[in-house]
DNA sequence: TAGATTGTTAATCGATTAACAATC
DNA sequence: TAGATTGTTAATCGATTAACAATC
């Protein structure tokens, strides 16, 4: 497998390329051809073939890819075959809609626990996972030592909460707080979502709307 | 202002330039040049200036930019003058959550109603936001007009809602279901909030962090 | 073998950066 | 006026697309 740098552009199609490969392989499909996948994705065939190659030869020459194996190899990529675990930091109203709605699993993660210092949430349950004080969060940590932590605190308490999981060695954090955590320089990789910036861009599509221009997005 | 065809690298960075100018402007700045904000926002200034230059001359030779007329032009561009109105359909945890915590707001949107099939959901409220009967939502899309529509229903009813929300004329979506709408080719805005996607992501950089890369993301 | 389709090299396209004349 | 900084043109860089030899 090569180990070149891998683009920001083509790592954001592999999720993508991930979706689609399932549902072939669900559907009991046994090949596919870049061709197949182009007009499924709306990528060309070219760019697909570019792209998995980054990584490995994959497919076959006149046949294409079989669906298992390329479906094995994007998981491997992706780093699905790892037993990730993650905890779950904010137990507000979005983080038990993630607690409840999301399926970590589904993306790998194995959910640990989730932390609070609302003493009427602590020692309760949100679905399957256990509220834990977050007095106990550097100890769980230590022993537990998640893969990642998922970052549902209020703006106020972000900063904080990300210093503490840096500092643990936590490896990643995906932030829905949307302020700046101040982890520049920090050894910790950091997973944005960023739902005031989505929905600035929707308001942007809708004003170009107005004022008449085409616009072949969505 | 000009009116070429802006590239999706430039609309991504729109809100990040808002984010920046407001901050600068709520903390009392008057003048800030490319160079300064180049420092905060970590583009090149270079890249600042070229980006601004899409939408017009906002700035003056030997000066900079002054903060409240940028900020008054990104949020023109970014259609936040425009009085938008917003439903969202599908009142579980995720619209529940949305409801009382994103400010819709400041993003442009007042957020008119919520829709709901759940007899026990209906004609209850989130916060200040009454939840409808979904049985209304046309008569309501007629009478209203609202600009947008959030859609956290569950995926089984997605494509069906979303086909209503396109009959009814609204002029986009934001779409947390993460799955096909059906709306190609349909005169919709769709800007899709895909969860599955960013986890993946991160994934992908933890098992890279794993496997000894040096990744410099974050 | 003939047809199909890959992986890769080369060509093109688009986005970013550098440079600088214009000018406040 | 001299210094600063824009807006824009030109140069560079990187990503996408096209072409094709390799080969199943």
């Amino acid at each position: 497998m090569k180990r070149e740098r891998i683009s920001n552009p083509v790592v954001a199609r592999l999720p993508r390329y991930y979706r689609c490969v399932e549902e072939l392989y669900y559907s009991g499909c046994v090949r596919v051809s870049s061709a197949t996948l182009s007009e499924r994705l709306g990528f060309t065939a070219s760019q697909i073939r570019q792209d998995f190659s980054n990584f490995g030869e994959f497919g076959l020459q006149g046949y294409g890819y079989n669906v298992k194996k390329l479906r094995y190899e994007i998981r491997e990529i992706l780093g699905l075959h790892s037993r990730n675990t993650a905890i779950l930091l904010g137990c507000g109203n979005l983080g038990q809609a993630l607690l409840k709605n999301f399926d970590f699993e589904a993306c790998g993660f194995f959910m640990l626990a989730a932390f609070d210092t609302d003493p009427d949430k602590v020692d309760t349950q949100v679905g399957p996972v256990h509220i834990m004080d977050g007095r106990h969060l550097k100890r769980f940590i230590e022993t537990e030592a998640p893969s990642m932590a998922v970052l549902t605190v209020p703006r106020e308490n972000a900063a904080e909460a990300a210093g503490v999981l840096a500092d643990a060695g936590v490896g990643a954090i995906w932030d829905f707080t949307g302020c700046d955590l101040g982890l520049e320089g920090r050894d910790i990789t950091v997973e944005r979502v960023n739902l005031a910036d989505s929905l600035l861009t929707l308001s942007y599509r809708l004003e170009r709307r107005r004022t008449g221009e085409e616009d072949h997005s969505g």
